[in-house]
This record gives C-alpha cells, structure tokens and sequence, in this order.
DNA sequence: GGATTTTATTCAGGTTACCTGACTATCTTT
DNA sequence: AAAGATAGTCAGGTAACCTGAATAAAATCC
C-alpha cells in the first residue's frame, strides 16, 4: 500500500498538469496566428491520424476503429473535406461505401500534428525522461485493465488504434 | 541537450496517456450508472470548484478568476441553478451584481469531485510516485513559463487558481 | 427470384463547452 | 443631469459528440 501523502502530492501534480496543459492549448487554440494548436486525439484530428496509418478505407471502418458512430465520423469527415484535407469517393465493388482518402495537404497536416514532441520535454534530464517514461507505462497499462474489466470490446480497439498510432512514431 | 530517442519514448508514452485517460474518462460518461464521471477542470465543473474556494462571489467574479467570458460563466450558473448546485441572488450594495452560492448538494458535489485520488496512482511504488511528482513539477513549471511569455495576464490568473484549487488539498 | 433483412450513409435534431455581438440596468464620474 | 463604465442577459455561432429516423444498396431466405 503506497503512502497516501506521496500519492496525494502526486495526484495533485497531475492535476495541476491537466489544468496548465489545458489553458496552454487554449492559449494556442485563440491565438492561431503565433503558434499551431497542439495535437489532440479528437474529433476531426483522429479521422486524419487514423488515415495516415490506413488510408483509403471506408466511413464504417473509420468510426469502428476510432469508436465513434456513424454519424460523428461523417460529420468530421465532412468537415475535413471542406477543407480540402480529405477526399470521398463511393466504392465500386460495394456501392453503399464511401472510401475516405487523405490529399497531400491533409496527409502533411495529420504526421506533422502527430509527430511533435511537447516543448516541456525540454527541461528533463535524460535521467527523468526514462523514469517518466517507466512510470506513464505503469499508469497506461493500469488504465488498460481499468477499460478491460469495463468493455474489454473497447479496449481491444483502444489496443489496436494506439498499437497502429505508434509503430510509425519511431522512424 | 537531452537525448532525443528518451524524449520521444516520453512523448509518445504521454500521449498514449491522454489517449488512453480520454478513453476512460468517456467510458464512465457513457456508463453513468457504474462509476461517477472523473473530475475535469472546465465548464460547470470549474465553477462549483470555484465556489468551494470562495463561495458568494459574483459572477463577474467568476469569469474573471475562471478566465471565462461572462456569457459562458452565465450559462454554467444557470444550469447550475437549475441543478440545485447553486443559487443566484442580487447583490443589496450593488444591484447589479448577481451573488453565486453553493447549496449543500453543490459543496458536496464539489468536494467529493476534486479530491479523488486516481485509481492508477496505486501501481506506483513509493519511489515512483516521487519521481513523477517531480517531473511533473519541473513540466508544469515549463508550462508556466510557456504561458507567461505569451500572456502574461493568463498565467497570473492560472496561478492563483491552481494555487488557490490546491490550497485545501492537503487541508 | 422476389421478399426480407442487414449494412453504409445521410438528415434532422439534441447536448455541453465555449465564443462574439448587441442590449439593458445600475452605478460612477464629471 | 449627462456620459461612461460595469454586471448581466439574450441571441446566435462553433466544435465534438450522440440518438433516431430515413434511404439506398447488398445479402440472405424461402
């Protein structure tokens, strides 16, 4: 059993992380001129993150995938062709499919979101990033069981989305 | 200069984290029955945390402290209101101000939303925890800094929240 | 092989967290 | 008293989601 007062300075830690992270990306979010907004697995950013590992595939594959439903995946895909990121074409073997293709701009905007190392990473030794690296491995896998013992449907996709999400983030 | 394969091991270890915490977080908001929703420092949230750390304020007050405009502090009052988790009542000095309180329901809501300690915490060992909080406190200071270059007004008010916030932590 | 069911997508409408603009009521300053 | 500044409201908008109902095409059933 860990001593509460450590894991208490740590939650509290973690906290003020998630508050100080939040208004820095809404700082960049209102000032869109002076930095780019930061990445976040979210909305139209996930359709194009799960179109860089796999483009080419359909509406349906795309919201089961990224455990959306139908409608939030056309609405974002929708969105993300408006704005010339994204393109639709119906499929010719199975004319009810829609088959979702990333543009050079939409690819460009997807690996160059994803692959950006956070600024505050900065200020580890090398020391800190192998223990910080250990530690969030711990917590990850500890929140896996969490969604696993809830609907172990989601933490499969969860898996695999996060599986595909970094096999290219190294090279 | 910190070696740059620890850093994107870190990097991408953190963003699995948020992927993975977002996934979780929405696994309880979509099975409010099961578990209650994980603490998020925003919308309706973010102002019963407010109270709790000074109850009665006005809703100037309140933007003002929450960095929020006063037409959206306006509208999470009034659902809070409308939940019972708070009351409005026109200021006697100045009768143009509104006067925000907690009711009972809202303090406790409050309280028992902000100092949960997450489960995950408990696969640390002690030494770890240590570490983490560390590190964490080295980024957040990172963030600080990465705010007050760009508003400096911003990160005087994120500030004394989290000061503020953390303040009864440990009570 | 025609009727039924399933599947992929769309449309309409709803929620929460925000925002800006325009307007009212009240207080302060000149 | 007139002009200004303040606190708050109303209307309307965006992004990320969701559910329900409708449509079109494919698959399955008898």
């Amino acid at each position: 059993m860990p001593n509460l007062i450590k894991q208490k300075n740590a939650a509290s830690k973690l906290m003020e992380f998630g508050i100080v992270r939040h208004t820095v990306d809404n700082m960049y979010h209102r000032n869109p001129d002076q930095g780019e907004r930061r990445f976040q697995f979210q909305g139209q950013g996930k359709i194009l993150i799960a179109l860089s590992q796999e483009d080419g595939i359909s509406q349906k594959e795309l919201a089961t995938k990224l455990d959306l439903s139908a409608q939030s995946t056309a609405e974002f895909v929708n969105k993300l062709v408006s704005k010339g990121f994204v393109t639709k074409e119906k499929s010719t073997i199975d004319r009810r499919m829609t088959i979702i293709k990333l543009t050079e701009a939409g690819r460009e905007s997807a690996t160059k979101e994803s692959q950006k190392i956070p600024e505050f990473l900065n200020v580890l030794t090398d020391e800190e990033l192998d223990q910080f690296t250990n530690i969030l491995t711990k917590i990850n896998s500890s929140m896996y069981n969490e969604i696993n013992e809830n609907n172990s449907n989601l933490f499969k996709k969860t898996q695999k989305t996060i599986k595909e999400h970094f096999r290219d983030w190294f090279m």
